[in-house]
RNA sequence: CGAGGUGUAGCUCAGUUUGGUAGAGUGCUUGGUUUGGGACCAAGAUGCCGCAGGUUCGAGUCCUGUCACCUCGACCA
C-alpha cells in the first residue's frame, strides 16, 4: 500500500470518531460549556484568552491597514433589514426577534443582528456626502445572532463573537483592492500566525453571501477531510448604496452611489485550529495565540531550592513570551497530561536533577522533542523554538492536506473519489449552477471556491461540456 | 422539520429483562506518605433516578403523556 493510501485511510478511519472527538476537547480543555441558551456556549477563561490574542493580532492589522473600530447597535429594526432584497431574503430564516419592550408590544418588531450591512449602510447614507468623506474604513467587534436549526460548539453556535468590517469607496476598483486585501490579511494570519494552511478563492453564485455581487473566501481542510470557510470578504459594488441611498458627490460634481466591501473573521476559527492541530492527547495551539506559550512544571517541588528556581526561571521567561508556573500539589504526570491537552506549546521540566546542572528540559508539544537547555540560555532559545514549532505545525499540516485533495478530470474520477475520501477535490466546472447542484446531490461535495481559470480539464467535471473554471470542492462545515 | 438515540452523584455510566434499603469508577473535602508520564493509604461530603399522571402494599424499574439533550439529514460564519 502505497504511504499516500495508508494515511488517507488512517485519517478515515478516524471520521467516524471525529464529532465525539472534537467535543470532548473542547470541554476538557476548558475552552467552553454549554449555557442555560440551547446554542449558546459559554466561552471560558481558557478559550477567551485564545480569543482575545487572535483579535489583538487582527486588531493591529486592521488598524495599520487604516481602519477604525467603532460600535453599532445590537438591535435593527425590520423596516432597515428589510431594504436590500438579496440580503433580507438570505438571512430572514435566521433571525430572532424582539416584539416587545417591557410589558409593551413594539410598532416594528427589531431584530437582532444576524450581521451589521444595514446598520452600517444606514450611518454611511447620513455620513457620506462628498468624495472628501471617502474611504470610510470602519470595522466592529462584537457578537451575532443566528438562529440556526443544529449546532456545534465554535463552529455553529446561536450566537457567536467576530469582527465585522464594513467599508465604502469612491470607485469599484478601490472597494475591489479593499475586498482583495481583507482576503489576504486573513489569509496570512492563518497561514503564518495560526498555521493553518488555506486555499483562497471566490464563491459561486450559489454560496456567495446574500446581497454580494462577489464573495472571496479562504477554506481550510479538517483533520476529518471536510473544509471549513475561515473567513469571507466580501464585494458589494454599489447594490446596496442603491438600496440604502448612500450617494455622494464624485469630484465631477456628479452624483454617484458608493462601492462598499465587508469581511468578517469568527469565532469558528477556534473550531479550525482544533480540528487542524489537534491530536489524540487534545488541543495543539499555535504559538502565536496559544493564552500559555510556556508551561514550568516543577519536580518534586517540596526539595530544597525547586520553588525557588523555577520562580526564578519565570521571571526570567515572564517578558519574554506568555509562561506560567504550575506550582499546584497535582502530580508532575498529571500536569503533563493536562497541559498537553490544553495544547500547550512548551513544558519546562525542572528538578533537583537539573538545578545541580544549571539546566532545564525542554518539551515541545506538536512532536515531543525533548531538548536539554542552558538556564542562562532561556531568553534566546525558548523564542527559537516556538518559531520551530509553528514551522513543523505548518509543515504537517500542509502535509496532510496535499495527502487529501485529488484532481478529477472526469465524471466517474471525481464521484469515486468523491464517494469514498475525505478531502479537496480540484475540478474543472462549467459555471453552471445546474451542475453544481447536480455534484452536491450525488455527492455531498459542495463547491468551496473557484481558484482560477480552467486549466485541469477543458470539460466540465460534471457535464462535459467546455469548463471556464477550476474549483475546489468538498464536503463542507 | 424528518430518522435514530439518551435522560440515575460534579463527570462517565451500571441497575430497568424478572418491581422490594440508591450503586460503581472518577472527581471533590480533610490528614498523611509521595513527586522525571495521569501516585498511594485512611477518613468524609454529595441524589425530586428529567417532569407529570397512572397501576401496585410497594415504582429508578411497568403503563400513558410530556419536556430536554445528543447524533445523522435539510439550512448555515
Amino acid at each position: 500500500m502505497s504511504k499516500e493510501k495508508k494515511l488517507v485511510e488512517e485519517i478515515t478511519s478516524m471520521d467516524e470518531d471525529f464529532a465525539k472527538w472534537y467535543t470532548d476537547i473542547v470541554k476538557k480543555a476548558e475552552l467552553m460549556d454549554y449555557s442555560a441558551v440551547r446554542g449558546c456556549m459559554v466561552i471560558e477563561p481558557y478559550g477567551y484568552a485564545l480569543w482575545e490574542n487572535i483579535v489583538s493580532i487582527l486588531d493591529k492589522k486592521f488598524k495599520d491597514l487604516g481602519h477604525e473600530n467603532v460600535s453599532m447597535p445590537l438591535l435593527i429594526p425590520e423596516s432597515l433589514l428589510q431594504k436590500e432584497k438579496d440580503h433580507v431574503e438570505g438571512f430572514a430564516p435566521e433571525v430572532a426577534w424582539v416584539t416587545h419592550g417591557g410589558s409593551q408590544k413594539l410598532q416594528e418588531p427589531l431584530c437582532i443582528r444576524p450581521t451589521s450591512e444595514t446598520m452600517f449602510c444606514d450611518h454611511f447614507s447620513k455620513k457620506i456626502h462628498s468624495w472628501r468623506d471617502l474611504p470610510k474604513l470602519y470595522n466592529q467587534w462584537c457578537s451575532v445572532v443566528r438562529w440556526e436549526k443544529t449546532t456545534r460548539p465554535f463552529l455553529r453556535s446561536l450566537e457567536f463573537h467576530w469582527q465585522e468590517g464594513h467599508t465604502a469607496h469612491e470607485t469599484p476598483e478601490e472597494a475591489m483592492s479593499e475586498t482583495k486585501q481583507m482576503l489576504e490579511v486573513y489569509a496570512k494570519f492563518c497561514e503564518e500566525e495560526l498555521a493553518i494552511p488555506i486555499i483562497k478563492g471566490r464563491k459561486t453564485e450559489s454560496e456567495k453571501f446574500s446581497g454580494a455581487e462577489v464573495t472571496y473566501t479562504i477554506e481550510a481542510l479538517m483533520h476529518d477531510g471536510k473544509a471549513l470557510q475561515s473567513a469571507t470578504s466580501h464585494y458589494f459594488g454599489d447594490k446596496f448604496a442603491k438600496a440604502f441611498d448612500i450617494s455622494f458627490q464624485n469630484r465631477n460634481n456628479e452624483p454617484e452611489f458608493v462601492y462598499q466591501t465587508s469581511w468578517g473573521m469568527t469565532t469558528r476559527i477556534i473550531g479550525g485550529i482544533i480540528m487542524v492541530h489537534g491530536d489524540d492527547r487534545g488541543l495543539v495551539l499555535p504559538p502565536a495565540v496559544a493564552p500559555v506559550q510556556v508551561i514550568i512544571v516543577p519536580i518534586a517541588l517540596h526539595k530544597a531550592g525547586v520553588k525557588e528556581k523555577s520562580e526564578e526561571i519565570f521571571n526570567i521567561l515572564k517578558d519574554v513570551c506568555r509562561v506560567k508556573l504550575d506550582d499546584s500539589d497535582k502530580s508532575p504526570g498529571w500536569k503533563f497530561a493536562q497541559h498537553e491537552m490544553r495544547g500547550v506549546p512548551l513544558r519546562l521540566e525542572l528538578g533537583p536533577r537539573d538545578i545541580e546542572k544549571n539546566q532545564c528540559v525542554i518539551v515541545r508539544r506538536d512532536n515531543f522533542e525533548k531538548v536539554t537547555a542552558s538556564i542562562d540560555d532561556l531568553r534566546n532559545c525558548i523564542p527559537e523554538i516556538l518559531k520551530k514549532v509553528r514551522n513543523n505545525m505548518y509543515a504537517k499540516a500542509v502535509d496532510r492536506r496535499n495527502h487529501m485533495t485529488y484532481e478529477a478530470k472526469v465524471k466517474e474520477e471525481f464521484y469515486n473519489f468523491a464517494l469514498n475520501n475525505p478531502g479537496f477535490i480540484k475540478a474543472s466546472w462549467c459555471g453552471d449552477e445546474k451542475c453544481e447542484k447536480e455534484i452536491k446531490d450525488g455527492t455531498a461535495f459542495t463547491s468551496r471556491c473557484i481558484v482560477g481559470k480552467a486549466d485541469i480539464s477543458d470539460k466540465c467535471v460534471n457535464c462535459e461540456r467546455k469548463s471556464k473554471y477550476d474549483v475546489y470542492w468538498a464536503k463542507a462545515y
